[in-house]
DNA sequence: TCATTTATGCTCATTTATGATTGTAACAGC
DNA sequence: GCTGTTACAATCATAAATGAGCATAAATGA
């Protein structure tokens, strides 16, 4: 690739993603850092984008964020951790299937440090969070957007899933008890998890401890559906011994 | 082959592939490095092509998408009265079709006034535009996420689009010519759009002036496979001309 | 025919692009 | 505010690309 053509890259690329950091462009680019650290002190001087510290920003920042509020989010803590722990189980070269929602959003987060992973997700935050991933193949399901969740959900979901098939489902719920097993509030959204779990190898229930005991409307799945459980310390002992009675794997985090 | 012929197969090669190397040129020609590197040098004082080392590119690459950064800007104006006669063609109760690229975007963000629509898009920018209408049922189709472009496109696009049927789909493109058709850069781009064409009652084309007469790497239709074409006033009368022969329906903004 | 011009190829000194290294500056977490 | 980490600019080394000059061969014209 000559000179001229990777400029163009990179005004292209900082151009649609609005910023782009000089690793990033780096390993993209199949260049060293010092070459890219060039290529944007010039681009600056022609005026075709904006230096930052760790790489350049879009002079027409066309910020689209997906305002997601974390300090909203209760439990943070305990879903870091849980993510953390998911991200242990996956592995370089795996396929995974990612669900909606706030505890799956942090997996996302913690995935940008894998080189080969495929990543499918009914999530647009999570997609957001991955699209500038270029190591990892982002994929999305197909759907009607729930514009509460950000999710996607619906006949298209369910028809788009069928065509994978993945090593680990990453799953979230709204509700989680020892007798009712997994709900959700919502029909759609109960249909498209059933297919996540029949369509991965393993399936891998996420929850923190304000979920369990909690039963919703629509019931997703039996808890013995679930390949592996994983929840914060503050689980009820009477629920865990419930797991343990089932023979489920879970962990603790 | 004599100088000049020399030289203007050093054009076309250039603009055909967007750029040329040296050593490419040299073996492709049969003629020295040296003597390619002194035509180089007379075809930039021409202004037929940029230098740059190892080789040239071409000054207007197509297949560069968006290899200047103001792309997004340049024909924005043309852009946005083009799509508000996308809009104009809109009914309430409408289901339509938003392919990916700038101009569609800006129908997307035309949108917002109506109160009963059903949306599909391939667009993640569409997509995030569209997001916060209540009033709008917004799809997406899945697929594999084009980090360049933010436009999901492959097989599972296309199954996507086969499950649903549309009033209207609205395309973009990069390359638009009499003989050639419909053309664009990337092969599963090529192919999501062609099945947008197939499953939208009507399909309208949208392209600025700046597109016409330009020919990009694959091919996505003829002409005739339109309904509609919205073009700017800036396109040429051979053009023009050109569409009535085909008596194909277009309106100029 | 022979002298002259022109195009081309070859060689080599020079320039350019690039990556690695290193000391310094900026940032983030505590 | 302190400290460790990360990003930075400056510098150097190297390999590739370049252009100038010269040699050669073909084309041109007297």
């Amino acid at each position: 690739m000559f000179e001229e053509e990777r400029k163009r890259s990179i005004v292209q690329f900082v151009e649609r993603h609005t910023r782009a950091s000089v690793q990033e462009l780096s390993q993209d680019l199949g260049v060293s850092e010092s070459t890219v650290r060039r290529d944007l002190k010039e681009l600056e001087e022609a005026r075709l984008l904006k230096r930052t510290h760790g790489g350049a920003v879009s002079l027409q920042s066309v910020n689209f964020e997906a305002a997601f509020p974390d300090k909203a989010d209760r439990f943070l803590e305990e879903k870091q951790r849980i993510a953390r722990k998911a991200v242990e189980m996956i592995q370089e070269g795996d396929a995974i299937l990612l669900d909606g929602g706030t505890t799956t959003l942090q997996i996302a987060r913690a995935l940008k440090t894998f080189s080969n992973l495929k990543v499918i997700t009914n999530s647009m935050i999570a997609l957001n969070e991955l699209k500038d991933c270029r190591n990892i193949e982002v994929s999305i399901t197909g759907g009607m957007l729930r514009p509460d969740t950000l999710a996607f959900v619906g006949p298209m979901t369910e028809r788009s899933l069928e065509m994978v098939r993945v090593d680990k489902a990453f799953l979230g719920t709204n509700g989680l008890d020892m007798h009712e097993g997994i709900t959700t509030p919502n029909m759609l959204e109960a249909a498209t998890k059933r297919k996540m779990i029949a369509v991965a190898k393993q399936a891998i229930l996420l929850a923190d401890h304000s979920k369990i005991g909690q039963v919703s409307f629509c019931k997703v799945a039996d808890l013995q559906e679930i390949d592996h459980c994983i929840l914060d310390t503050g689980a009820p002992e009477g629920f865990i011994r419930g797991l343990e009675g089932l023979d489920l794997d879970y962990t603790l985090v």
